[in-house]
DNA sequence: TAGACTCTGGTCTGACTCTT
DNA sequence: AAGAGTCAGACCAGAGTCTA
């Protein structure tokens, strides 16, 4: 089956519209109970558009880490990553969008417009446009969110290293049922977010059973 | 067997409704 | 009138089930 091809109809718009360079944003890991929040920004050359670009949830752990060596070959890409005690600190949409910032100052380029995920355009240095689903239409937005994927599947993997209790490795932080009986036996670690409520349930669980 | 679909569980904002 | 509470809709993901 040939591999499908997104077309950059948004990122083409924009640039006629005297935006020379257009990038697609995306974070990850905005629900989980563990791990940072990662954010990515993609300027694609769009003369070498990858094949098989579209929703990163909805590609292969295995396509999803050849996209990426794709990408980082053929485009400009900045990313970064906020941990979970900045989380803690100014909450999750803010750390997302800190994110976000974080990843457009780390390109290499300086855009003149982005394209994000979601219905409502962040506060960013440069003109948003928002798309909703724009992670499965909008090629940018694609390879960004593949590649904060990926970035961030590698980091639960290097953690999962050192705190090998939760599993990471399997639920990349998300609210399993094993991650969560974990998280009552052993307590939360460094890179659990206490401002969410189950990881705030749990510890307080653990410290009821160690007292 | 792999992909699609649905459900569950986490967050947030904004709009609306209810109570004081 | 103002504050509190609720709901919808957006995002993220894993897990289970169904189907081709």
């Amino acid at each position: 089956m040939p591999l499908p091809i997104l077309k950059p109809t948004r990122e083409r718009k924009l640039i006629r519209c005297g935006k020379g360079l257009v990038a697609g944003l995306d974070e990850v890991g905005r629900g989980p109970l563990a791990g940072p929040v990662v954010a990515a920004a993609v300027v694609l050359d769009m003369r070498r558009i990858p094949k098989g670009l579209g929703d990163s949830k909805a590609i292969a752990a295995e396509r999803r880490e050849e996209l990426y060596g794709e990408i980082l070959r053929c485009a400009s890409v900045g990313i970064a990553a906020v941990p979970a005690w900045e989380i803690d600190r100014i909450n999750i949409r803010q750390a997302s969008l800190q994110a976000m910032c974080r990843a457009l100052a780390a390109l290499p380029c300086r855009p003149d417009a982005a394209l994000v995920d979601g219905n409502d355009p962040p506060p960013l240095p440069c003109d948003v446009e928002a798309v909703i689903k724009g992670d499965a239409s909008v090629p940018s937005i694609a390879a960004a969110s593949i590649v904060a994927k990926v970035v961030r599947d590698r980091l639960m993997k290097r953690l999962a290293l050192q705190f090998p209790a939760y599993g990471f490795t399997t639920n990349v932080g998300y609210s399993t049922a094993a991650h969560l009986a974990a998280l009552r036996h052993e307590g939360p670690c460094p890179h659990h977010r206490r401002s969410f409520a189950p990881v705030r349930l749990a510890e307080a669980m653990q410290e009821k059973s160690a007292a």
